[in-house]
DNA sequence: CTGTTAGCGCGTTCAA
DNA sequence: TTGAACGCGCTAACAG
């Protein structure tokens, strides 16, 4: 491999021009540039990372951190930073931090000696406070999916208790009364924030909030076949005509399993999702939920970083809200 | 940041001993190596990455090359690098080819450059020539998803051709004669290899292959969708009783087509599709499908590195046999 | 506009 | 078993 020496060599020049040139700067005469240029082209010289980031303290990466990377959620949100990052030669690297406290403070520690500029991070389970204090380091962190007042600048996030509103909104309009509700877990905040919204839509209407018609999932297909399993024993004592949960793949189990059972959907009961995962259209019948612009925020979360990190000029914006998208999974009473 | 230099002065010994309880620990007395031990404690001392690689010329980082980051197929994979490497203490760095030629090579440039110790490359669009010249390189590379002989112990590959076979066949055996085939793009190879599985059932069936069955699709849903509607076309003349879709989620796109036209599945259509993807046994009714068993294929990718590579001691293979996962979407004629 | 000179933090001889 | 010294390839003052 050649080296920057080399390069010099060849040019007729100093080390700390052929860095010049590499580096953007000014002050360098267009022959004596084009000199090195010519060098480089000739060495076929590449640049050593390593040495570059020793030199200048700066990797040109950045790490990301996400809860899982299988399921249908990360992988577009990746698919963003990804490709937003790498056109401006930032590399990523990831992380996985599985929901849990212990992994995900592990993976943080991972990505900082590994030296990343700055670190994206979809966390679940690590406290406000561990990220606001992370926040005051020398690294700079975006969070997805997490509003946390003190730092909300770094925050990209989906408005939850308004898309939670819509779905249980929507259902009211078509005149359901009796909703069901098959929640994410407890300990997430997005979770909550949509359960809250749900309630919101109720209250509105002046219906009440029955706990026994609200079981709390863990946002898998299975949880949702088996919440429906609990929701639909209820059904004699507690009749209800519309069950909303708080992910498309939750809704997907549990229709499933109102089907195995003879019944007809939308027909016999109606159902919201929240997401819109691709493959919400091509589930049977078409599921209406709320859209959640995973992509966009993964794609903010990085511009965000070009701005402020890097420089670049480009307008951001934090808060993303949620749609509605109607489909076949819910009807009139 | 505290430094090796720190570290040294702290426990009173050279850099060199402290290098030295770093890596492998050899030569350096009980004593010495607690004092060091104790001294990186105290300061909290974390080794800088980038000067050890810039010394060691080795990065423990590998590159990880997919084709799209979206999508039901590469979140499982990715999500065992990732954790089978970082279990190593390794991190991986991804880079997306989008199964352009250009954007492939382009990607593996860019990991090459950011020094990456070895790649693992799922790669459609390069050649094969491209790719027995890149191993010869001092970078070590690892295939996933493709069989080239000249490097095929680097190859990690699914017989694809068997389960494309197992597919048509499971039909041929529940009495079907007719069968439409909904392919993936004739530029990849797993899909061609697919296709001709399904060929070898046919004849071996001694069922002529009917061109006017065969649709070549481009693997999303979308296609299976308009690859369904020119079937129902050529219904008519040319009658089938089963379709077989090169992937997952064209049966999700075509078999929303059939259910729109107000047919019954299976009871009017069988359909057998290919991957096993997590969402297959949610759709209605559940696919029968051929596993397809990717995350182990990228474990495997990893494994393979920390045996050859970082010489762990390790079992790997290369070849993975796709299975038939009959469910409810196919039934006898 | 260009060259000289220190480091950046660590691995690795070679002596001792 | 330990330490001194050099070098990895590059950036960033500081001079000129």
């Amino acid at each position: 491999m050649a080296t920057i020496y080399d390069v010099s060599q060849l040019a007729g020049v100093s080390l700390a021009t052929v860095s010049r040139v590499m580096n953007k700067n000014t002050n360098v005469s267009d022959k004596t540039r084009q000199r090195v240029l010519d060098a480089m082209e000739k060495l076929g010289y590449r640049p050593n990372t390593f040495a570059q980031s020793l030199a200048s303290n700066c990797s040109n990466s950045v790490g990301v951190l996400v809860s899982q990377l299988d399921g249908p959620y990360y992988g577009p949100m990746m698919a963003e930073i990804e490709s937003s990052l790498r056109l401006e030669n930032k590399h990523v690297i990831i992380a996985v931090g599985h929901s849990d406290a212990a992994q995900e403070k592990d993976s943080v520690e991972f990505l900082l000696d590994r030296g990343c500029d700055a670190l994206i991070l979809d966390v679940e389970a690590v406290s406000d406070e561990y990220l606001i204090n992370l926040s005051k380091g020398p690294t700079p962190i975006v969070l997805i999916n997490r509003y946390i007042e003190q730092i909300s600048e770094r925050c990209i996030y989906l408005e939850n208790e308004v898309g939670g509103y819509m779905a249980t909104k929507h259902l009211i309009m078509q005149g359901h009364r009796h909703i069901a509700y098959i929640s994410g877990p407890a300990k997430k905040h997005d979770a909550i924030e949509r359960l809250v919204g749900h309630k919101r839509a109720l209250s509105e209407a002046n219906v009440e909030f029955t706990s026994a018609l609200c079981f709390e999932g863990d946002y898998s297909e299975e949880s949702g076949a088996t919440g429906m399993t609990y929701l639909l024993q209820q059904r004699s004592k507690k009749p209800f005509t519309a069950v909303v949960c708080a992910n498309d793949q939750m809704v997907s189990g549990a229709i499933s399993v109102c089907l195995e059972s003879g019944m007809r959907i939308p027909h016999d009961l109606s159902f919201v999702g929240y997401d819109n995962i691709p493959f919400a259209r091509y589930i049977s019948p078409k599921l209406t939920t709320v859209n959640n612009p995973i992509h966009e925020m993964g794609k903010m979360a990085a511009l965000w970083l070009l701005k402020n990190l890097y420089n670049k000029n480009i307008d951001v914006n934090n808060v993303f809200m949620p749609e509605l998208v109607i489909r076949e999974s819910s009807i009139p009473v």
